[in-house]
DNA sequence: CTGTTAGCGCCTTCAC
DNA sequence: GTGAAGGCGCTAACAG
């Protein structure tokens, strides 16, 4: 920057302002100081700038695996949304891991990025959050929505399309369903498990004939809906509530011998990759996963301009899509008209 | 800083040389600093910390699309070998498209990153190379490989691989292929294309008989692969060198009513998630993308130890994973003998 | 074993 | 419209 300077002939505080346009230079000047830059291929140094400045411009987003379908997208929008204004993303995950998590956070804190987006881990202690409260730097929950958390958040609709979910299962006869609803510490599973006894209550099935398999170990789930679905009188369609808990769900219908759609109606949140493409094709409630992503760049840029505006979170509608894994009716059922 | 050395009595440059470890402090003016530490919340900025030493702790990765199954384990491996090691990872996607790319490095290299980790895009120009050469941060190529370059670089037994699911297939009957091999510009596309030809060296097949489909365009691609499909005479084994233009040519099998394996042997390289969950299960060649990742960054930090060392290039073996939709023999041929 | 000091490269207030 | 100078928080000589 001296070199610049030297070469232009001016001072390294107009080279400065030239470079962030700062205050107004004579074009003349101007132009010299621009040559000399080509001219030395010089660059500015980020770090010193952010030290000065106190603003790194880079965000840190934290998921638990931006392997996932839905998390991948989620990573493309912020990254998206980032790039466009000119922010550098951070990105770290977590592996559903609370200290992996806190550890992720503190690096990334440390980097000091402009703000935080962060999808809890599920067993995320929530003095993570309390911790979070305390820092400089605004945070944005996305995907795990918490309940009197004093930050922005941006989730999907997930117990009202749960309950569309099961609305459009019974209407097609199903009486008797089995979820397997995972992780209960994990926020978005609560409430699709909600929205599917909202789903419940709306078609008056009875609560007994439902069987929800919750807990942390997949292979656990799996071997329980195994069980479900071997034992007499069992359901006659099955809800996956996330992907993995999708492939646990289908190791299981493999491993009894049953066939979707054929021998049982089976559904899907999150879902996977071209879907189209392979059997079965999985009826899937979708997150807008990228416009959510993008939701949660632009609430923090807007938390970094007005710190001190209450909270705000925002739930975007997730898309049904009907595939044949839900095309068929409930065995000896017959069909009952949509429900008004 | 200076209130943690006021507290604790001490020099900040006590407080340095503790927080570092970077020389003998005697055990009881450590202790009164660390509880001088824990007193005040204290963290060190890393931002002063890399300016000063001019180093970050941190390495770069640029890829095309974290998304995508192969990728997305490298970034994987990355990331463990790289919190190993106390390094923070900045991930980038080029999108496959040169001048994101170019914009991603730079980022990076504003950034100061340490080291960068590069899958170059597609049409990344060769000036980019020969600019990466006149940075003092040391790079790493991965995956997609390239001649005389003076970089470390990671990659897979692309040609042999190719070779050997060739012997596979000609060793069900297979005399005629429709090999999707998309963009030639991909060095690793390249590779698996010779691979294919040293197969058909091998088998002593007519060269003629066989369908090679390059291009960028993946609707192009699907369209040529329909057309292929559809002719009389035409393959009865398709080969699709990478996930997207697995899916291409998947598509094109449904467009034309083909189904694998009943109608036509179907392998692909780098494959899909879950590929025993979904049908068709596809043969697969299976890139060792996690330890690539790893291997990458080994490579990328004993460059920084020795960085006058002559450039390494490390190929890994790639997996052949044979599923159903191979299985077959090819209709009308008896299967040979295995080729000794 | 500990303290003092000189910058790292930049932005920004203040003076001209 | 431009320059000079201070200091962001830290590390690494150098000196005791």
């Amino acid at each position: 920057m001296v070199d610049v300077a030297r070469i232009a002939g001016v001072s390294i505080s107009t080279v400065s302002h030239v470079l962030n346009g700062t205050r107004n230079v004579e074009p003349k000047t101007r132009s010299r100081v621009l040559a000399a830059i080509e001219q030395t291929g010089y660059r500015q140094d980020t770090l010193a700038r952010a030290m000065r400045r106190s603003k790194t411009d880079s965000i840190g987003l934290v998921v638990s695996d931006a392997g996932e379908p839905a998390f991948a997208e989620m990573v493309h929008g912020v990254e998206h949304a980032a790039a466009e204004r000119g922010l550098t993303l951070l990105l770290a995950n977590s592996a559903e891991d609370a200290s992996r998590e806190r550890r992720a956070v503190r690096t990334l804190l440390e980097r000091r990025v402009d703000g935080l987006i962060l999808a809890c881990a599920a067993d995320s202690a929530p003095p993570l959050l309390a911790d979070l409260r305390e820092e400089k730097a605004p945070v944005v929950l996305l995907d795990r929505l918490y309940r009197d958390v004093p930050f922005d958040q941006v989730g999907a609709d997930n117990r009202d399309s749960m309950r569309a979910l099961v609305r459009h299962l019974t209407e097609h006869g199903h009486r008797r369903f089995l979820v397997i609803a995972g992780d209960v510490r994990v926020p978005v599973l609560v409430e699709r498990l909600d929205g599917f006894f909202d789903g419940v209550r709306d078609a008056r099935l009875a609560v007994d004939d439902q069987q929800i398999l919750t807990g942390v170990d997949l292979a656990d789930l799996r071997a329980s809906a195994g069980a479900a679905l071997g034992a007499a009188g069992g359901p006659t369609a099955v809800i996956a509530c996330s992907t993995p808990l999708a492939v646990a769900g289908l190791r299981a219908l493999e491993e009894t011998g049953r066939r979707t759609p054929r021998d049982i109606a089976f559904a899907t949140f999150d879902g996977f990759d071209n879907p189209d493409l392979f059997r079965p094709r999985l009826t899937t409630v979708r997150q807008p996963a990228f416009d959510m992503g993008v939701a949660a760049v632009r609430l923090l840029m807007e938390r970094l301009e007005t710190p001190d505006a209450s909270p705000r979170t925002v739930r975007l509608h997730q898309d049904l899509q009907l595939r044949e894994s839900t095309e068929g009716v409930a065995p000896g059922s017959t069909p009952r008209e949509p429900i008004a």
